[in-house]
RNA sequence: CUGACACGCCCCC
C-alpha cells in the first residue's frame, strides 16, 4: 500500500500523470488494495503538475463520491492546477468548497490561492487573501508573501513590492532571495534598471546574497530601459559576486546589447558562453 | 508514501 502510493507519487513527479492515474485505477483490481487519501492525493497532484487542472478536480470529486473524505492536501493539490495557470476563479471556488465541506483552509491552501493571484499579477487579490487568512488566525509565512511579491513582479509594481517587503518584515517574516526577486522583477516589468540595481544593493546589505535569477531580472530591466552599459556592468559584477551566469543571463545581456546596436559585443558574448560551456539555443 | 513561491526572446498583458 505504501509502496503503491509511493509509485503513484513517483509517476507524478516524473512527469507521467497518465501512469499515475493508471496505477491508482489498478490498485484495487490488481492488488486488492483500496486507494486511500494519499493515493488519490498523489494522483491529483500529478495531474495538477501536468497542467490538467480540470481532470485533477474531477479526481477530487470522484474521491468524495467513492466514500473517501478529501482532506486539506486533496483540495490544495487540486487548487494548485488552477493556481499555476493563474486561474483565480477556479482556485477560489475550490477554496470555498473546501470550507463548505468542513475542511478548513490552512497556510498552504491560502498560499496556493495567493499564488494564483501571483501568477495573474493580481496584487490586490493577493493582499485581500492575506488579510483574510490573518483574520482567520493563520499567519502568512514567507511563501505566502513571496507569492504576493510575485504578483507585484508580474504587474510591474515596485511600490507595492516595497510595501509588502516592509509589511512582512514588520510581521516578523524574514524576506529571502525569492522575496527580493519579486521586487526586482517588478522593476524589470516597469523598465526601471536603476531601481532594480538599488534592490540588489539593498538585499546584499540585508545579508541576502543575490542569486543568478536576481541579476537576470536586473539585466532585463536595464535592457528594456535601453541601458546596455549597466547590463554589461551587471554581468561582470555578478561574476565578481560569485553568481554564475546561465543561458538566460546571456540572453538578457545580448538582448540589451543588441538593442543598443552593439553587435560585436553580442558576438563576443556568444563566444564567451561557449567557452564557459553554457549551452546556447 | 501526498499539497503552496521567483527568470530571457516571441506571444499575451
Amino acid at each position: 500500500e505504501v509502496v503503491l502510493n509511493a509509485a503513484v507519487d513517483a509517476c507524478g513527479k516524473g512527469g507521467a500523470p497518465d501512469e499515475a492515474v493508471k496505477l491508482l485505477r489498478g490498485m484495487e483490481r490488481a492488488y486488492g488494495i483500496k486507494p486511500s487519501n494519499i493515493s488519490y492525493n498523489s494522483a491529483i497532484s500529478a495531474l495538477s503538475r501536468a497542467g490538467r487542472a480540470r481532470e485533477a478536480r474531477g479526481l477530487l470529486k470522484e474521491m468524495a463520491s467513492s466514500g473517501l473524505k478529501p482532506d486539506r492536501v486533496s483540495f490544495s493539490a487540486a487548487m494548485q492546477g488552477f493556481a499555476a495557470a493563474g486561474d483565480r476563479k477556479n482556485a477560489k471556488s475550490l477554496s470555498k468548497e473546501m470550507e463548505d465541506s468542513g475542511v478548513g483552509m490552512d497556510v498552504v491552501s491560502y498560499g496556493t490561492a495567493v499564488s494564483a493571484c501571483g501568477r495573474a499579477g493580481d496584487v490586490k487579490g493577493a493582499l485581500r487573501l492575506i488579510e483574510e487568512m490573518e483574520s482567520a488566525g493563520i499567519n502568512a509565512n514567507v511563501v505566502v508573501y513571496n507569492s504576493a511579491l510575485d504578483a507585484c513582479g508580474k504587474a510591474g509594481n515596485p511600490e507595492a513590492a516595497a510595501k509588502i517587503l516592509r509589511r512582512m518584515t514588520e510581521a516578523g517574516v524574514i524576506p529571502n532571495v525569492t522575496s527580493y526577486t519579486g521586487a526586482i522583477a517588478a522593476c524589470s516589468r516597469c523598465v526601471n534598471g536603476s531601481k532594480a540595481i538599488e534592490w540588489l544593493e539593498i538585499m546584499s546589505r540585508e545579508g541576502i546574497t543575490p542569486e543568478t535569477i536576481c541579476y537576470n531580472y536586473a539585466m532585463t530591466a536595464c535592457g528594456r530601459a535601453g541601458d546596455a552599459r549597466q547590463a554589461a556592468w551587471l554581468l561582470r559584477r555578478m561574476e565578481e559576486e560569485g553568481a554564475t551566469p546561465n543561458r538566460i543571463t546571456y540572453s538578457a545581456a545580448m538582448f540589451a546589447l543588441g538593442k543598443a546596436g552593439r553587435l560585436h559585443d553580442v558576438l563576443d558574448l556568444l563566444t564567451e558562453m561557449e567557452r564557459k560551456g553554457v549551452q546556447a539555443d
